[in-house]
DNA sequence: ATGGTCGGCAACCGA
């Protein structure tokens, strides 16, 4: 028995939010924080930032766009990155087992506008992603999957459904396949720990005080397999985290563990 | 009230 939490966070750039994710970190101590939208080449990845702290970071990027990260303070092995072979520096997938648990973090493809090539992509993107996890872990074996998913899987995950629906991230061939998540063996941390409405991890910058508004968006998951949703003490939403000085569109999304 | 995002990176693109 012991404690493990793990998080995850769109940083919007991991150079820009270093200060505050340090800083959350520090409070925190989490044992696995998966970060997305990194927004840096990897050989000006800031590692030792990380390692002076006394956790290792595991990390794909790419030039502007893009970007994924783990951070753990346990040893990591077996670290893939991309999702596709051959596609590693398309930066939005690295996954690697850490305590004996697979965790796979990713970045899902934003798709831009249904009826574009880029939302086609996005789906086929969710689909294969479902592919890589049903041939390679087992729904009956711990496996960790966090990330931001671009996708509000239920009208309770945005602020206002009925506008919003057919819309990017809220259309229903997003949903439909991140269901198929479920049907498979995930189940939605957050969703397990707090059903209500009004929950959200994602502001968008072009909605002015989103925030305050309350016109947000649950779009980051932290999905499991049973063995862990038995060992799942507690999930939440970090919203102080939002109070920096200049914060990400996202926020911390956490899960506590009693291994 | 005549404005209204952010980050990367160098003119806009992506979110």
């Amino acid at each position: 028995m012991g404690k493990f939490t793990l998080a995850t966070f769109n940083a919007n750039s991991i150079r820009a939010r270093l200060p505050a994710v340090l800083e959350w970190v520090k409070k925190q101590d989490p044992d696995v924080l998966c970060l997305q939208e990194c927004k840096v080449q990897d050989k000006d990845f800031p590692s030792t930032a990380f390692e002076s702290m006394g956790y290792t970071a595991l990390y794909r990027g790419q030039k502007s766009y893009n970007g994924v990260a783990v951070v753990t303070r346990h040893p990591a092995e077996g670290i893939r990155t991309g999702l596709y072979e051959g596609m590693e520096e398309e930066a939005r997938f690295i996954s690697a087992t850490i305590r004996k648990i697979p965790v796979v973090n990713v970045y899902v493809p934003q798709g831009v506008a249904p009826g574009t090539d880029k939302f086609a992509y996005k789906l086929r993107w969710l689909k294969d992603l479902l592919s890589h996890l049903g041939h390679h872990y087992n729904p009956k074996t711990p496996l960790l999957v966090a990330g931001d998913f671009n996708v509000a899987l239920e009208p309770r995950d945005v602020y206002d459904p009925e506008t919003l629906r057919g819309e990017v991230g809220f259309h229903p061939d997003e949903q439909t396949i991140l269901q198929d998540y479920l049907s498979w063996g995930l189940v939605d941390l957050l969703r397990k720990h707090r059903p209500e409405g009004g929950l959200y991890t994602f502001w968008d910058y072009r909605i002015p005080n989103a925030l305050k508004r309350k016109m947000g968006w649950r779009i980051d998951y932290i999905f499991t397999t049973a063995p862990l949703v038995q060992k799942s003490k507690n999930v939440w939403i970090d919203l102080e985290a939002r109070t920096a000085e200049k914060p990400s569109d996202h926020t911390f999304l956490v899960a506590e563990f009693d291994l």
